[in-house]
DNA sequence: TTGGTTGCAAACAATTTGCATAAAT
DNA sequence: ATTTATGCAAATTGTTTGCAACCAA
């Protein structure tokens, strides 16, 4: 696994402190099979002794999403409305996220990803991205 | 057709203007393969000569999800973060949106759907929802 | 009549931005 | 030394809410 520095250093952004905590945080989320959103990434920090701004958390997720470290997500559906992010590895891939506990399980698969290329293409179109989520619910052990 | 003062006696809500007006815009917005958000329908309800409030609109979008009726998505990705509602004619469907037009088809494809199932059960869950939207282009002529 | 509904303005939540200060190279 | 990033507070965006006036049943 890399550090946070050698990430920033090979997409050329600053090692500054922020980026780096943030990007700690989001490893450590990211093997609690977690996506993270600003506000929870900014308690995470504070607990941690880090006094970031929320705003600088902000701007280093929108830095790590254009340089395609981070990924943004919208799980929530209704009433809330913030965005959740994980780091990119570089495959794309779907997610599962289970209602009570907010775990996220992520996926591929190919043939979902080639129905959707042949319903597209269907009806004129291409594929350009897609975004998938799957809500669920540990299985009842039997009812 | 259903007039929507049929649909909101059905559905048991009074057939207040507000109410039948915006049921009108979206079903014309059903017509034109559009989903609309509050925003939109207020705008098309102002050129219509209507003058209703922003924040009725919200509500009465709010009692039509509440009865079913409607449904809320959240295509945008990123910056721009508002809903867009259509009408719900009882079947749960899946979204193709060109990025270009934002034309929206909806589908539905029991294998896509299967696979969910499946997917979902090897982890040793059951899927309770899902929202699939596939971002398309159209597609050019010949390269 | 009377309780549900509207409109306005103010409240909110999530995110972005302006600007002076601080920190990396 | 210079450029880029940060922190704070104020601004924006999309949506919700309090409350008095209003209207459908």
């Amino acid at each position: 696994m890399e550090s946070g520095e050698h990430l920033l250093a090979r997409v050329g952004l600053k090692a500054t402190l922020p980026r780096v905590r943030i990007l700690q945080h989001l490893l450590a989320a990211n093997d609690e099979y977690r996506h993270l959103s600003a506000e929870e990434l900014y308690v995470r920090l504070l607990k941690a002794g880090e006094r970031i701004g929320v705003s600088t958390i902000y701007r280093v997720l929108v830095n790590l999403e254009q340089v395609g470290l981070v990924t943004r997500h919208q799980f929530d559906q209704g009433a809330v409305n913030r965005s959740v992010y994980e780091l990119s590895f570089g495959e794309p891939h779907d997610h599962m996220v289970c209602v009570d506990t907010d775990t996220v399980i992520e996926f591929r698969d190919p043939v979902i990803e080639a129905r959707q290329r042949e319903i597209a293409e269907a009806h004129g179109y291409e594929v350009v991205g897609c975004e998938l989520v799957v809500r669920v619910r540990r299985r009842k052990a039997e009812c």
